[in-house]
This record gives structure tokens, sequence and C-alpha cells, in this order.
DNA sequence: TCCACTGGCGCAAACGATTGTTCTGCTCTA
DNA sequence: TAGAGCAGAACAATCGTTTGCGCCAGTGGA
């Protein structure tokens, strides 16, 4: 049963029904008496107004997108739950989308979030620009805050880590255990994320005085099997780094595995630091040193975010370009475990 | 720019223009030129139908709902990136809810998801029916599936593990090693997986012949101090269980957790087994030995239901009563690792 | 007596598409 | 030459709300 059939049961015009269940009774004047006919009328036979007719009228959907590469990386679900909560209590619903970290599958999910009208969207993007992601975003009428990225050149509002002072972090803890030879493991080729954080590793490694010969990188892909194929070509070799980072996802899963595989011992013959902190990393066989982001804080702000655009947007546009997008760069934090020691036959300690 | 400007804009009927944008243009006989046309000029100024106006006159939204407690739990996120996976083929949107395990939330959220007029709903409900979640289920005139368990008595479509096998097979599994004292560390109290995987555990132990007061339950949530404050019951205690299974969730953390405080070695001197199986079940301390659902099958069973559900409701309902709701029950297997050996002082072997 | 005011509510125009029906010219055939 | 038949496109109803505005009746003041 919709309004207006409603208001024909109860001999009132559709406009006053409205009114009443949309809770602006004395707004409009409505008498205490019509008013409480009304809702009486509307929870016995069980009314409410279609939020598709409402929508329609008011030009916004109450929802809003999410684009993650990859909702079964905790990193993203612990982001999603806080997003959807948060959203919750403004009414806004959130449609979610899972790329499967391949840009081609985010752009043409990109595209359908747009087409779908929504109100605003929070991407995480995958990686870099090959697709021109970030053209798409700019022409896009839409409010959109990108997390756990920023875009160069592009302003938008997002929230972000900053990659290369996390990067910095693990393997300045590892130079400072004595290791002088350090693989890194990413994840998808193309994401910005690790490129950051293996640049922090390097600009460390520089200011150590270590070469670009003492460091390893592997990984092109984030796929259970080419993290694995990754972890093989840094350590089946002979000369292999003494310590590894995993700079993404559940690389490290595969580290161990192929540790595991050759009888090495960690942290005895490899160290290892992983991306990202998770509720099981300290039961891990070892317990692993960590970089920790502060996912909830991130999923606050962008939130933060993406009100104020919607709020911006829903106002008269006082000027042409609104100040300046806010962008919010966080730190990580590394939780020390047991899975990083001094290299083998090294007499340094921490 | 939506379609009735273009329709100026081009000097032709708003109706033509939609025809043809929406892929019917021989359906209708539009000439190719005009098609054309038009096609080129949506490109040039951007326009695609606003899926809004076709929502409400098609009477669909193109989207369901996806109720889960927890998609920060491995289960539930695999789960749902599967079913968006799956339905985003069939261009249906997936609106996500997370019910943090409570029942209450779940109830308010549930009553959200209706009142959106979406076009269906997969539902993985946190427990008992307290609420009367079922009776909501029931009346709501929606297509929906329930997952991950079945209500009793309701003819809804669903998708479940058969529990009570699962927790007989791990409970079967720790007797065969040698146990005698068993212990069960519920996740949310009210969860019904939860207590039918109970009831598997003390099955198979009644069929060893062993006794209730070899059975030890606790556990009263599924947060961690819950499953800390359960752990502790169980393992602080002069007489403990010997072995301990966890029924849900993240409860394993919570007995590593306390055994490690404990400086009780695991399986040494207590042996553990694990819902679920998880990516990095085998790189935990000890490796664990797990009961694995079949998650992608159970997604894509449950896909299967509401797309014919879905196909059901828009054809013309042939009788009031539908054929009989197909329910599936799908069966856990077990992951034999290192976390289940012999009970301490025991010779009995495997 | 008349006017101004206001409380209470109805009218009707959006919002943006889809689709059954109708209308206008043609061409073809008898 | 006229009726049939068809291609191509326009008309208009419809989906379910929201909301600016207008209408009517009663009340108080001048």
């Amino acid at each position: 049963m919709n309004l207006s059939e409603l208001a024909q049961h109860l001999d009132l015009a559709i406009s006053t029904v409205s009114r009443v269940l949309s809770g602006n009774a004395k707004k409009y004047r409505i008498s205490e008496t019509t008013a409480r006919r009304i809702l009486a009328a509307a929870e016995e036979h069980n009314v409410i107004p279609d939020p598709l007719g409402a929508s329609l009228r008011k030009g916004s959907l109450g929802m809003i997108g999410l684009l993650v590469p990859d909702i079964t990386n905790p990193f993203f679900s612990h982001l999603a739950r806080s997003i959807e909560l948060e959203l919750r209590n403004a009414n806004i619903a959130v449609q979610l989308c899972d790329s499967s970290e391949e840009v081609e599958t985010e752009a043409r999910l990109f595209q359908k979030l747009l087409a779908r009208r929504l109100d605003g969207l929070i991407i995480a993007p995958v990686g870099n620009d090959t697709l021109g992601l970030s053209a798409l975003i700019e022409k896009a009428q839409m409010p959109i805050v990108v997390i756990d990225r920023v875009i160069p050149g592009l302003q938008i509002p997002s929230v972000s880590l900053d990659n290369a002072h996390a990067g910095r972090l693990a393997a300045e803890h590892l130079i400072k255990a004595g290791h002088r030879k350090i693989g890194c493991l990413r994840g998808s080729y193309e994401s910005q994320s690790d490129q950051e954080r293996l640049k922090g590793v390097e600009e460390a490694m520089t200011d150590a005085g270590l070469k670009a010969d003492d460091l390893f990188v592997a990984g092109k892909g984030s796929s259970r099997t080419a993290s694995l194929d990754g972890a093989r070509e840094l350590l089946d070799r002979e000369h292999r780094p003494t310590a590894i980072v995993t700079l993404s996802g559940q690389g490290i899963l595969a580290v161990l595995e192929r540790a595991t595989a050759l009888g090495l011992s960690i942290p005895g013959e490899l160290s290892v630091i992983a991306f990202d902190e998770q509720p099981w990393s300290p039961f891990m066989n070892p317990p692993l040193t960590t970089i920790s982001q502060p996912v909830a804080e991130m999923a606050g702000e962008a939130v933060k975010f993406l009100k104020t655009a919607l709020a911006e947007k829903s106002e008269v546009p006082r000027a042409d370009s609104p100040a300046n997008p806010p962008q919010r760069v966080l730190k990580a934090s590394i939780c020390e475990r047991h899975s990083v020691t001094a290299p083998p036959g090294d007499a340094v300690t921490g």
C-alpha cells in the first residue's frame, strides 16, 4: 500500500499524508487529530513511503558507493565496517564493490557507480593510473573521497597513509637490527601504496649507507600464486636477503610458506616484517613484527570528509571552486614482536 | 543532462531516445540513422539514463541487500565478495549491512532494508529468534534467502552448513586422539550455528561413552574481551579440558592468548581445533587443525536461489504457494595440522 | 460590516524514465 | 485508385513522492 492509496482510504490528500509520514506535520500545520489518524492508519496497514519516489523527487538516493580492491583483505573489511557504521547514523546506505585488485575491473565498476547516480563515493583505488582513473574521478560530478592513496595533482579530498614513512619505519628497524640485505615483496605491481613504501625502504637504506644492490624486490601480483612466485624469487637464491618486508596484503603468508618449504628458520635465518597488523599477528609462528595502520581513524576521517562534501553539494555552491579539498595523511606505527632478530652470523644487537 | 533535454536538443521524442539508449532500438523499429544520431549525441553530452527514473517505472531497483553479522569475519567477507561478484554479472548491486553480531541491530537493519524496497535480501542471521526475526522474514513481501542458518518452520530458501556434523567432526577427531575432557568456546551466546555445533560435539561424546561432565562450555559473546573471558573460564581451573574447540569467529585467538599467558604448550598440554579454516591457519603457532566451510559454494548457491526467487517474483505468480523453497545443507571438512595430539600422560595415538 | 490573519489542508507541478497505443506517411498490390 | 500493410516516431499514462502555492473557513480587531 502506498501513500496515495492510504490517502484515499482516509479521504485525505496525499500531500497531507506525505507530510505527516515524513515527520513534517507541525511544519505544515497539520492538526494533531489528523496526524494521529494518519499515523495510526499507516501503522495498521504497514505503509512506509517508498524511498524511490522520494529519491526521485529529492534528487538524492541516500546511498553512497564504496569501492575497494579486496573486501577479503582485513584492512578493507575493517574499513568497510567502520564506514557503514558511521554512515548508518546519517541514514546513508552503502553499496559495496570489490574490484579484485584489477585496474580494469576498477574502472568498469567506477563507471557503473557513476551511472547509478549515487550521492557520493568512497574509493580506495587499486593502483596507478594506467587506465586514467584519476581523469574519471576529476570529471565525475559527484562528491568523492579517496582513501588509502592520494592522487597527485587531483583536487579531491583524501585520507591516506604516509606510505614512505611506513616503509622507512620497517627498513630502519631491520637496519638497526643489523641487516644489510633487505628484500621486499610487493603485492600488485600497480599498487601505488606498495611503490611508496618501497621508496621509503630505499631512502632508509641509502641513509644508512647501503647500496641499491642490497635491495631485492619481487612480486607481480596479490594472488596467492603470484605472491608465492615472488617469495621464491627472493628466497631461492644463493645470496638471499637476510630480512624481508612484505609490503601489503597477504604477502607474508607466501614468505612464510616458502621459508618453511626451504627449511629456513624465522627469525634465526630470516627476519620478516609484515604489512599490516592483524588480530592474529601475535599468534603466528613466530609472532610477527608488523607495521600497523590506523584503520578506524582513516575510516572516520573519510566519512567526515564525505559528509562535508555532501553538505557542500546540497548547499548553493558559493564560489565555483570550494576551499582546498581536505587531505589528511596519517602515520603508521610498528608493532615489535619476534620475527626480527640480528642476521645470521652477526653479533650486532638492536 | 537527461533524456528529455537530449531529446529536445535533437528534436526527437523522449521515448525514441529512451528506446535507443536502452538498447531496444530495433525492437521498436527505430531507423539506423536516428539511432546513430542519438547514440552519438548521448556520447558527446555524456548522457546516461538515470536509473532512478527507470527503477520507479519498472518497479525494480536492481539492488539487493546483504546483511551479515560481521564483515570483518573472513567467512563473511569471502561470502560478500563472492556474492557481489556473481550478482555484478546480472547487473544487480549489493547494499552492505553489518549487524555487529547484535540481534537488536540486526532487527533494526532488517527493517531498514525492507523500507528501502530492494529487490531482494540475502541475510546471514546472527542467532536465535529472541526478537522475532523469523516472523519479520515471513511477513516480508520480498525474495529472501537465508544463509549460514536454517530457520525452523520457515518456508524460505536457505543455504547452510550441517553444523551438527561439523561439530561432530571436530569432537570425533579429538576423541580419536585420546581426549576425554573437551572444552568448547562459543561465540555469541545467541548464535544458533554455535549451538548446533555444540550439539554435534555432545553427540559425538555420548556416542563415545563420555559423560556430560566431560564437556566444558564457555563464552558469552564474540568480542575479543568476551572471548577472552570464556577462554579464562575454560583454562583457569584445576581440572581443565585437555582439548578445546572454538566454535566460531576469532575465538581461537583468545584461547591461544590465554594459553600463552598460562604457559600452556599447544598441542603438548592443550589440543585445539578452530572454526573456520583461514589462509593463515597453516602459519599459526602451531599450525592449526581447523574445520573448513565451503564458502564459495555457499555463496554460489545463495545467489542461485536468490536469482530464481527474483525471477519467480517478476513472473506472474502461478499458484499462491510456490514450489517448496530450496534448502541446501552443505558439509564441512576437517583440515588436519599440528594443533591436536594425544592428551598429556596418554599413550594413545591417532 | 469588512478586512487581515492564520490554522488546516488540497492542488498540481515537478522528478526521469518506460512502454502500450496512436498517428503519419509511405509503398505495394489488386 | 484505393485499401492494406508497414516503417518510423510521437503521445500520454504511469511509477510514488515532495513541496510551493492557493483555497477556505473561522477569529479577532477596527
